[in-house]
DNA sequence: CGCCTGACGAAAC
DNA sequence: GGTTTCGCCAGGC
């Protein structure tokens, strides 16, 4: 076997529309899945829970194919830790994340979750992992 | 193959 | 207490 490997670019990426393999990258749909509703949730959180705490940004990265996977994951659910909607502007519209969780009962201003910490809800805690 | 970017987080300043 | 930097890992160019 000698350097075969790819030559140039890796033949992965994201798998548009199907397959997802990826264990990181599923386990944070599913832990994003089970946000009940009217609740949210931190990126830091979930990769805390997953044993990745460090790797948050990850997190992030996984909800970019939250839209493509089936069923689809609540990502409008997830906000950062300080309860801001830091990825609103990866939706479309960039205020259907806002609109989704105030129809939930999630109070939201000025892009922040009001209460944040009152509706924060713990993958840890309610997984028990 | 190396550099940069990225939906975070915590620490340093 | 706001701003900046590092860490973390993966992917795009």
């Amino acid at each position: 076997m000698a350097t075969k490997k790819k030559s140039s670019g890796k033949l992965k990426s994201v798998r548009p529309s199907g397959k997802k393999d990826d264990n990181f990258f599923e386990l944070v749909f599913e832990v994003a899945r089970q946000i009940p509703k009217g609740r949210v949730t931190s990126y830091g959180a979930i990769a805390a829970c997953l044993g990745a705490k460090s790797s948050s940004r990850m997190v992030g990265w996984a909800m970019n194919g939250a839209g493509r996977v089936k069923p689809k994951v609540p990502a409008h659910r997830v906000v950062n830790r300080l309860g801001i909607l830091s990825g609103k502007h990866h939706f479309t519209p960039s205020g259907m994340m806002e609109k989704l969780l105030k129809k939930e009962g999630i109070k939201v201003k000025n892009d922040q979750v009001q209460d944040f910490k009152n509706v924060f809800w713990d993958p840890a805690e309610s997984l028990r992992l």
